[in-house]
Formats: structure tokens, C-alpha cells, sequence
RNA sequence: GCCGAAGUGGUGGAAUUGGUAGACACGAUGGAUUCAAAAUCCAUUGCUCACAAGGCGUGCGGGUUCGAUUCCCGCCUUCGGUACCA
């Protein structure tokens, strides 16, 4: 019987479906084992052979552990959301659905195709909307929580409003942002409802937020960083501008501590977590405040206390004037003031951003406010300027005329219980706030920068330095991020013309602008020492500013100094002779001391934009009540996609919802109605944005726990039974975006008591990428003969090699070039040079295992060849040169498994997927290959089959001692193999097996049947077939995986190698039962020792027993 | 620049704790079988040398060791990631 793959695998493929062999199930008493894949997007282009990889990995695994007695879950599905799907929309016309149904069909086939054991009854897509419902679930219950830092966990937002209608803000201690307004219980329970609302997104762990985009107008589209080249879109080369857009983000940032400590108990790649360890970016030091002496318009030089706007050379004037002609309240109120009865010192009629305020205590932040008869429309412009105001840190009271007249004591004692509510450092004016890991360097500090795009300059920018400062901004602002990055030399930057000071020495520091400062980092300002860092030591030597050294015993005229370990602190005042540690701890505790400055541990891991302005992807549960984004509540989910019209921005620039005419929410009758009836009473227009393409895909392997349950996104049950993903398999490319965030969702559902493990997945791998070996054809660059000559690479190859004359190498280049009545160029041309030839592509499913192109098909897929001339071998075949590239269609290295499962069966390709090389490293693809494994398949087919007429044949008898051996050598093996991911080198042990059993004439069931086993992970179509031929009704699936036993391993000699000054020479069987002094009496007797000793007494003879003999001397 | 991974025959790769370098497979060469081809089987195959003996060999240069692909120091190359990160 022959080996019949095609059927056999049909046979089987149909078996498994039929009978839902691999269907998981919830409830078991066997030990649970969850092997995840990272599931795919299912592209219109399918499969190719390094696709299945992964899969392949992880189901050898998921195969292994059922035999072992494991329940597997192991699901598979689809991220179907996505860009691919809305860009073909756009240019078809097609619905995403559509064409992603289709695509979903192609993978579904190529996947089944290969056999994988997966649960397909638990099958996902995050476009379907029964599973996008509870990714829109899982966003209400972020937006409702906040981040409790004292509990150290996410909390409901209900915890967080009791606080403030209890006690105000004040001692919260949450994750917020940085603009926060104190208020006590009172004001809370005061505010309106939409200012509650206000407050609320300050704090939740899912709000909005003015981010700033790469918005490019004439895709009327945002464009991610690495769709920008040179400042213009990759697509149309369309101009870019930076734009603010109001967008949702997630406060991933809450979690930077607990994402870093996460690390140390996964069972994952280092690569994997170092490089989340770098984007979460921690960095320990102290935020250091540096007052800002002067300001270029204003009063004096009065240190910090300016704090006009932009406009305060106008409104300066009319401040004097309001001074001079104050009214009678405000008369009685600054003399009391005045006379210090409240300790703090109040400014007059003064100036704050684009307000006259009547009083203020800026070291307080407390404006005062004296309130004549209040007209309506001065109510309006009151509340906005109370906003402003507090936008910018300030609290408003407000106090009527009559009353600062008739109680003036009343008044003070209010303003003085304000005063002490109030927690504002005491340096209080404003400075410049810097981060800095060197807080022991405090006293080195010559300059300080910041980033041109920082906030501060345009307000501290001197009337002298404006020109040139607005020119470098403009500079820096046409350079691109890459530009910037790859451009590290040039230093550039300028002067302000503005000072701060030195929180310790109190002298004036000059502020620089700069581009090396990154605006997105930190404060976007850094204090620069010089001599401690080399980006400021260059920037200072650029620009011939003081390098003060304040580093003990160490010459900085040539370079920056920054080895902490050997730093010793000089010059610095208190910090003099103490080590960077100690140094630091005190410059920290000092600057605390007098409130410059605290310890502080700074992130980089931003909060994470969550807003798309796309079609295909997961509508937002959220409408707006006067700008105030509302939930929908969970029992009216999911909130469908919307139809439209078109898949393109709207002409306003709206994301594409906004062509949805059906798009608003009915209050009362819970569901999705026709934009018409948009009222802003019961009808209200919902969100346009969609959710990006992360959201779907980072709780997906939870919702495969119990993937149809309609009542909640997991049964309890469910998620405890399976808890999390013992094996994840997938590519490295998602190390900082797929699966940063589902541990960031992870945790946060932990928190929630929704899930019992605050990290999905125990064990990840990474497989290695599978590159494409490109075939090349070389064409002559000859212009002479009137057709394209190709000449075979080894021809060309052997001529080079030799620096010879192509046509000496080729009788038929030689007939052709003779056969011309004339050479012009005579000799010269056929000398050979790879500068003559050019390489082109040829489709790699033309070439054979040899290298060998198909000539007759080469012609026939390029027309533009097909009366060529191909100088070939003198056999007649042709070569063609290869080369390793990336698997893409363009290069033609593509291969589609399809192709190959029809040649040589899924399981040929399975095992040789494995057999390339090891799991988690890239390796080349080539086809050719393939035939070893195949042939390993026919070989163990054979041994199964050894009867007349190649008929099945396995008998009773009892194995022989060296058949056993085989067998025990090879389930130990195996069995080590998978648990360390072995794959290649197992495959390589299944080929030593057979080669030996077949060696052995083997036909024993107690050999054979074990072995069919073994080899099922691997090969389970073959395995399964072999398996019912031995008579089992049931499939392999389950069966108990072969136990090792040493007994049939154990050796009673040994051939040791002899080696002399650590060279093997020869080998010499000696037995195991050998003391070491008996077997250095065996070796030295024998006699090619003495052979090899030619006379010479050795100096020593290491032995180990059961492993070596070398002789020195 | 920094971080990470990797350099072994013509090719993919093996060598699990420092102990016979090149398992297994592809390719190549020669042979058997066949009318022929496919398929299958056998032999050879790191380099060097006419053969043998020998010598050289795991990116390069050192070191430790009886013994190094494996450990240490210094470099080079390729690939992947990235952030001028204060």
C-alpha cells in the first residue's frame, strides 16, 4: 500500500470536524493547559509558509499535552478590524464585511488544510458585533473607574465621588491630570452637573484629551509617525501639520509601576520584556523647580511675578489706572491687607493672563474677587474667567460689596481660612520645572533648556533674542522626528535672553532653547550640567557657555564626565566629597527642605491615544450631552457600525461616522435613531471616532474561555477553571503594542475582581520570522545580438572565478557570438564582470531542488522573454543565483502552502516547517528542502507496511534489546525536545529512529505502536491513519504518551574517545564497571597509546569515567 | 548612539553541565535498479595534500583550562528594535 497523503489527510481533516475531536470543554477534572496563538488578520493576500509557523509550534504542543492527560484549550480566531479592510473599501467600494468574510473563508480553508487541532467551536472576530460588544463593555467599565494610589489598584468612580462630596480633593491621591483644581466638599456638592462631569474625566482611567496628531489635511486623515516621510505623507506626498484633536486616551501611565514588576514573574523572551522595560522608561531622580528671574515686559525685574499673558503690554495700563481709582470696597479691603493681617503678601489689580484680577496672593495662588451688583451677562464672563483662572492653577473667591464693607473681619477670617487650605510650594511664582536622574550635579548646572515647542518661551523670550528664537523655532518645527533622530551632530539652539536661578547658590542661570530637549518628555526642560552629560557639555562648547567641573580628580577639557560609580562631588557646597548616591539622596533631601524640588521616579510610557478616525473598527458606546461624553449603559450593547455612504472622511473633516445618517442616540427608546432627530433633549448625536485596532485584541483570550456567552463577557466559572494562557505563541513584532496593553487591560480587570490572574499569559514565544531565498536570472548587458541572452549563473559564476572569457566557458555562448558577422567591441565583451549582467527576479515556484530554472515556464510567465536565448549548462539545465530576502510578493519568493500540501501533504510540511531550524530564530525558506522530510514520512510508512505486496504488517513478537533501545532513546528525546520547544532537533530524532528500526527490520507493535504516538503531534494524519490500522477505534488524539523507561538504556561499556593533549585520536571500548585508575592501566597498555607516544611519558592522564581519556605530554 | 539576537561545511542546521565538532537533512559526485524517466537503494562528501601520514578548522585577536563552538577580555560583521530620555 502506498502512502496515499492526500487522502489520508482528507480523510482525518473530515474526521476531527466531524467528530469535534479538540472541542474543549469547561467542566473536567483533568488538569487544564490553554495554548494560545496570536490570532491573525485575515489579509486578502491568505497564508503563506511562514505564516503557520507559530501555529504549527503551538499545536505540536497543544497535541503533546493531550496525550500527556491534559483538558487543552486551544482556540483560534480572528483580529478582522483593521486598515487593509477600509483602504480596499475606499477604493472598491466594497463593505469591510464583505471582503473580510472572504477572507476569513481563505484562512479557515489553508488553516484546516494543515491539520491544526484547534477548538473551532470558540471561534472570535473582533468585527463580529456579538464580541464587540464587550470590548465596548470593557471601555464603560474603564471610563467608570479611577486610579486609587493609595490602595494601589483601579477603583469605581463611585469611591472617587463619595470622596469629593465628603472631603473635597484635597487628599485624593489618585492618577489624574496634572491641570487639577482643589475644592472641599462644599464647592463639590456646589458644582453643576456638567462641571462634576468635568472633573470626573480628570480622574477617570479613560478620558478626553486634546492630543496632538500628525493631521494631514489633504487625506483629510491622521497619519501615524512612520507614514511621514520628510514631513510629508508617504501616500501622495501630501503636507503634514501638527494639530490638536480631541480624542480618548487611556491611563496606561497608572499602571507603569505595576506593568515593570509584572516582568519578573512571566515566563517570557528577555528581549520582550527589555524592550517593554525601555518603553515604559523608568527613571529615578528628582523634579527640581527652577524660579524664572526674569520676564521681558512687566514690572521690574521682580522675580516670578509676572504673570500676565501675551497681551500684558496693553492691559498694563489699564491695570495702573484701575489701581488708582479703586471703589470703596476695594479701598477697605487692601488697607486690611495690606497692614498684614493675613501674613502673605497680596498684589493690587494685578495681572494674570489676559484678567485684571483686584487682589492676589501669588504665593497662595488665590485670587480675590470684589463683586459689585451682578448683572446676568456679567455672570457669564465671570464663570469663564473663574475657569481660565483656574486653568492656570488659581483659586476664585468671590466676595459682594456690602459685605467687605459691613464685615470686614467676616472677610479676612474667610480669606485667611482660604489661604491655609490652600497647598502651593512656597517659591509659588512660576518657574521652570525640570526632571533630572542627577539631582547630585544640582551644582554644576550652567544653562538650563528647554524644548522649542515648550510653553514658557514665547512668554520669556526677550524683545532682543525674539527674532532669532522665532526663527530657530520655525527651523526646528520643518525638520522631521527622523530628521532630528539621524542628525546627531549638529548642535543647535539659542538663547532666550531670559534667566532663572539657582535654587541653592541664587545665581542667575541662562535659558536656552534647544532641539536635543524633547517637549514630549519629562517637562519637555532639562537643567543642564555640562560637565556630568554629554549632550549638554557639547551644546555648551558650541556655544562657548561655563563649564563649571564639580567632579573630584577628574579632566573634563575633553569630554563630559558621567560614571556614577566613580563619581565624587566637588565644588558643591554641602554636597562636597560625597559619592553620586549620597549626593544625591542629600541634594534631594535639601532641595525639599526649602521647596524646590522633591524625589521623584518620571515614565516615559505615555497615556495611550484610544481614538481612530476610521470605519473598521469598534464604535464607541458614547454620546454627548452638551460636550459632555455620556455611557451608554451596558444592557443596550453592543452599538453596531453604523452604514454609510462612503468610507472617507467627511468634507468637515470628520472621521468617517460622520457620513452615517443613522447615527444618534435616543435617550428613551435605548437605541441608535436617524440624525434628524437629534434634539439635545431626549436625541443626541454619538461618538465618530472608533476604537484602534489594539482594543479587540486585548482580551481576546479570555472571552475564548467562553466565547458564547451572551450575559457577561466570561462565565466566573469559566475564568476560573482555564485562569490563563499557560503557552502564548506569536511574533515579536507586538512587543510594545498588543502586548503591553492586554497586560495593561489585564490588570485593570484584575482589579475589578472580573479575573483572577493580574498577567494573561505564563509563557510566551516568540517565533522567528521565515525569510524568502529569492531566485535571480541574469541578463547580459549586451546591445549587439537583438534579443535578451541569459546566460546560467555557474557559467558566469566559473568565468568570474577564473577571470576568464564568458564564451570559453559556453560552446553554445561561442557558436552564437561566431555565428554574428561582426564583434564590435571585439574581445572585451565577453570578458567576464557581474557589472554585465543584470539580476532579475524569477518566480521561485520555476525553480527546482537543483536550482535549475524552467526555462519553457519562465518564458511563459514573462511574455517580454519569450523569444530569449538562455545560454544553459552543458547538460542543459540552467542555474539561477539565490539569495535571502524578505518573503514578499514583489521579490516573487512568495510561497503558499497550498501548493505544497498538494505535493507533499500537510504533515511533510509540518514536520520540515519544524525541521528548518529552531523555533524562536529567523531562517531562510526554501522548498527544495522538503524531500527529506517527505521521505522520512514514506520511510515510516514503510515500516509499517513490510508485508506482501507492501501490505500492513505489525506483529506480537517481542522486540529486539536494540529495537528497544531505539525506542527509549527516541521518547526521551522527544519528550525533552517539546518541553524546551525543541521542534527541529526532534524531527531529527524521528529520522535517526526510523533509520535504525528499519536498520533493525522492526515490525514489533510494542514498537511501533508507541511510536505512532510520538510521532502525532507532528504528523498527526499519518499518525492517526497508522493508528486505526493497529486497530484502535478511537482516535490517537488522546492517547497516552509512550512513558520512558531507563531500563533499556543502560550501557555496560563505553567507546571513549582517546585524546592526547586534547585531540581525539582514536576511540577504545572499555567497560562502564572501570575504576579510573583501571581504565588509565587499559589505555596506557594499549598500544596505538603507545603508538601515539612514540616513547615520550606522558605528564598527567585525566580521566573521566563514561566520558573521556586525555593524555598530557 | 543605546538595547537585543546571531556569526559553525556548498546550504538549513546539531553538539542539553567545558569532554569524540559537523548529528539529521538538502545539494553534489559515483554506482545499483530501469528501455528510459520518476521513485528507491548503496557509497563518498569540512578544508588542505597526488595518496597516506600529517596539518588546519566553529567571525577576528588574546586569555583561562589537561581539554573551549561552549567560560572571560578586546574587536569585526549581519539582522531586529529604538528614545538625543535629561
Amino acid at each position: 500500500m502506498q502512502y496515499n497523503f492526500n487522502e489520508i489527510e482528507a480523510k482525518w481533516q473530515k474526521y476531527w470536524a466531524e467528530n469535534q475531536t479538540f472541542k474543549a470543554e469547561n467542566d473536567s477534572d483533568k488538569e487544564k493547559f490553554y495554548v494560545l496563538d496570536m490570532f491573525p488578520y485575515p489579509s486578502g493576500a491568505g497564508l503563506h509558509v511562514g505564516h503557520p509557523l507559530g501555529y504549527i509550534a503551538s499545536d505540536i504542543y497543544a497535541r503533546y499535552k493531550r496525550h500527556k492527560g491534559f483538558n487543552v484549550l486551544h482556540p483560534q480566531g480572528y483580529d478582522s478590524f483593521g486598515l487593509p479592510a477600509e483602504q480596499y473599501a475606499i477604493q472598491t467600494g466594497q463593505h469591510p464585511a464583505v471582503t473580510t468574510a472572504a477572507n476569513i473563508k481563505t484562512y479557515r480553508r489553508q488553516l484546516d488544510q494543515l491539520g491544526f487541532s484547534f477548538d473551532w467551536s470558540r471561534e472570535v472576530r473582533t468585527s463580529s458585533p456579538d464580541y464587540y460588544k464587550w470590548t465596548q463593555w470593557i471601555f464603560i467599565q474603564i471610563f467608570n473607574s479611577w486610579y486609587n494610589k493609595e490602595t494601589d489598584k483601579a477603583e469605581d468612580i463611585e469611591t472617587l465621588i463619595s470622596k469629593f462630596s465628603s472631603d473635597g480633593n484635597a487628599n485624593v491621591n489618585a492618577v489624574c491630570d496634572d491641570d487639577i483644581v482643589s475644592f472641599s466638599a462644599d464647592e463639590w456638592n456646589s458644582f453643576s452637573d456638567v462641571k462634576k462631569q468635568e472633573i470626573l474625566l480628570q480622574y477617570r482611567l479613560t478620558y478626553l484629551a486634546d492630543t496632538e496628531v500628525n493631521w494631514c489635511p489633504a487625506l483629510g486623515t491622521v497619519l501615524a509617525n512612520d507614514e511621514i516621510v520628510n514631513g510629508v505623507s508617504e501616500r501622495g506626498g501630501h503636507p503634514v501639520v501638527r494639530k490638536k484633536m480631541t480624542q480618548w486616551s487611556m491611563r496606561i501611565s497608572a499602571y507603569a509601576q505595576r506593568l515593570l514588576d509584572g516582568l519578573d514573574k512571566i515566563d517570557w523572551p528577555q528581549p520582550l520584556k527589555d524592550s517593554q522595560t525601555n518603553w515604559i522608561g523608568r527613571s529615578q531622580g528628582a523634579s527640581v523647580t527652577f524660579p524664572i528671574l526674569t520676564f521681558p515686559k512687566g514690572e521690574g525685574t521682580a522675580p516670578g511675578y509676572m504673570t500676565g499673558g501675551n497681551n500684558s503690554h496693553l492691559l498694563l495700563d489699564r491695570a495702573k489706572e484701575m489701581r488708582a481709582n479703586p471703589t470703596a470696597a476695594e479701598s477697605v479691603l487692601w488697607e486690611s491687607i495690606k497692614s498684614k493681617k493675613l501674613d502673605y503678601k497680596f498684589r493690587q489689580q494685578h495681572l494674570i493672563d489676559d484678567f485684571i484680577v483686584d487682589f492676589v496672593c501669588l504665593s497662595k495662588k488665590l485670587v480675590i474677587e470684589v463683586d459689585g451688583e451682578i448683572h446676568e451677562t456679567q455672570k457669564e464672563a465671570d464663570l469663564k474667567r473663574t475657569k481660565v483662572l483656574n486653568g492656570l492653577g488659581y483659586k476664585v473667591v468671590r466676595f459682594k460689596n456690602e459685605k467687605v464693607i459691613g464685615n470686614i473681619d467676616g472677610v479676612l477670617e474667610e480669606i485667611k481660612a482660604h489661604l491655609e487650605q490652600q497647598n502651593i510650594p512656597p517659591s509659588g511664582a512660576r518657574g521652570i520645572e525640570v526632571f533630572t536622574t542627577r539631582p547630585d550635579t544640582i551644582f554644576g548646572v550652567s544653562f538650563m533648556t528647554l524644548a522649542p515647542e515648550h510653553e514658557l518661551v514665547s512668554k520669556i523670550t526677550t524683545a532682543e533674542q525674539k527674532a532669532e528664537v522665532e526663527a530657530y523655532i520655525e527651523a526646528t518645527a520643518k525638520r522631521s522626528e527622523r530628521d532630528r533622530m539621524a542628525d546627531v551632530k549638529t548642535i543647535s539652539g539659542a538663547f532666550t535672553g531670559a534667566y532663572a536661578e539657582h535654587p541653592f547658590t541664587k545665581e542667575p542661570i541662562p535659558i536656552w532653547i534647544g532641539d536635543y530637549v524633547l517637549a514630549g518628555y519629562g517637562t519637555g526642560a532639562v537643567m543642564s550640567v555640562p560637565c556630568g552629560d554629554q549632550r549638554d557639555y557639547d551644546f555648551a562648547k558650541h556655544f562657548n557657555i561655563d563649564i563649571p567641573n564639580i567632579f573630584e580628580g577628574v579632566d573634563i577639557s575633553e569630554e563630559a564626565f558621567a560614571d556614577k560609580d566613580k563619581t565624587v562631588i566637588a565644588n558643591s557646597d554641602f554636597l562636597n566629597g560625597l559619592p553620586y548616591k549620597k549626593a544625591m539622596k542629600l541634594a534631594i533631601y535639601e532641595l525639599e527642605k526649602i521647596g524646590h524640588g522633591e524625589g521623584k521616579i518620571n515614565y516615559r510610557l505615555r497615556d495611550a491615544v484610544f481614538s481612530r478616525q476610521r470605519y473598521w473598527g469598534e464604535p464607541f458606546p458614547v454620546y454627548y450631552v452638551d460636550g459632555m461624553p455620556q455611557m451608554i449603559s451596558p444592557e443596550h450593547l453592543p452599538i453596531e457600525l453604523p452604514e454609510v455612504e462612503k468610507y472617507l472622511p467627511t468634507e468637515t473633516g470628520e472621521p468617517p461616522l460622520g457620513n452615517a445618517e443613522v447615527w444618534a442616540w435616543d435617550t428613551v427608546a435605548n437605541k441608535v435613531v436617524d440624525n434628524n432627530e437629534i434634539n439635545n433633549a431626549t436625541v443626541w448625536p454619538l461618538e465618530l471616532n472608533t476604537m484602534p485596532g489594539w482594543a479587540g485584541s486585548s482580551q481576546y483570550f479570555n472571552r475564548y474561555m467562553d466565547p458564547h456567552n451572551s450575559e457577561e463577557i466570561f462565565s466566573q466559572k469559566a475564568i476560573n477553571y482555564w485562569q490563563d494562557v499557560d503557552l502564548y505563541i506569536g511574533g515579536s513584532e507586538h512587543a510594545t503594542g498588543h502586548l503591553l496593553y492586554s497586560r495593561f487591560w489585564q490588570k485593570f480587570m484584575f482589579d475589578k475582581g472580573l479575573v483572577p490572574k493580574d498577567e494573561f499569559a505564563k509563557k510566551l514565544i516568540n517565533q522567528g520570522m521565515i525569510t524568502g531565498t529569492s531566485a535571480f536570472v541574469y541578463r547580459w548587458n549586451q546591445n549587439y545580438i537583438k534579443k535578451p541572452i541569459f546566460i546560467s549563473q555557474d557559467i558566469i559564476q566559473k568565468a568570474i572565478n577564473e577571470k576568464g572569457f564568458l564564451d570559453d566557458y559556453s560552446k553554445n555562448l561561442k557558436q552564437l557570438i561566431e555565428s554574428l558577422s561582426s564583434k564590435p567591441g571585439g574581445r572585451n565583451i565577453v570578458e567576464a564582470s557581474w557589472k554585465n549582467f543584470s539580476p532579475l527576479h524569477a518566480d521561485v515556484s520555476l525553480i527546482n531542488a537543483s536550482d535549475e530554472l524552467d526555462i519553457e515556464g519562465f518564458k511563459k510567465w514573462r511574455d517580454e522573454f519569450s523569444d530569449a536565448e538562455f545560454i544553459t549548462e552543458e547538460d542543459g539545465s540552467f542555474k539561477v543565483g539565490r539569495e535571502v530576502e524578505k518573503m514578499s510578493k514583489s521579490k516573487y519568493n512568495v510561497v503558499n502552502p497550498d501548493a505544497i500540501c498538494e505535493e507533499y501533504g500537510a504533515d511533510s510540511l509540518r514536520l520540515y516547517e519544524m525541521f528548518l531550524g529552531p523555533l524562536e530564530q529567523s531562517k531562510p525558506w526554501n522548498t527544495a528542502g522538503i524531500t527529506g522530510t517527505h521521505s522520512f514520512l514514506k520511510k515510516l510508512w514503510r515500516q509499517f507496511h513490510t508485508g506482501e505486496n507492501v501490505s500492513f504488517l505489525v506483529t506480537e513478537d517481542e522486540p529486539s534489546k536494540d529495537s528497544w533501545k531505539t525506542l527509549h532513546k527516541t521518547i526521551k528525546k522527544v519528550e525533552e525536545d517539546i518541553e524546551n520547544f525543541s521542534f527541529n532537533t526532534s524531527v531529527s530524532t524521528f529520522m535517526i529512529c526510523i533509520n535504525e528500526l528499519s536498520s533493525q527490520k522492526c515490525v514489533s507493535r510494542q514498537v511501533l505502536e508507541p511510536l505512532a504516538i510520538l510521532v502525532s503531534p507532528y504528523a498527526p494524519h499519518i499518525a492517526e491513519e497508522l493508528w486505526s490500522k493497529l486497530g484502535h477505534a478511537e482516535s490517537i488524539a488522546t492517547a497516552t504518551f509512550p512513558k520512558f523507561e531507563e531500563k533499556y538504556l543502560v550501557e555496560s561499556s563505553k567507546e571513549y574517545p582517546i585524546s592526547f593533549n586534547g585531540k581525539m585520536k582514536f576511540t577504545l571500548e572499555l567497560s562502564l564497571d572501570l575504576s579510573k585508575d583501571e581504565i588509565e592501566a587499559a589505555v596506557m597498555a594499549n598500544e596505538k597509546t603507545q603508538q601515539q607516544l612514540a616513547g615520550r611519558t606522558p605528564k598527567k592522564v585525566i580521566v573521566v569515567p563514561g566520558k573521556i581519556v586525555n593524555i598530557v605530554g
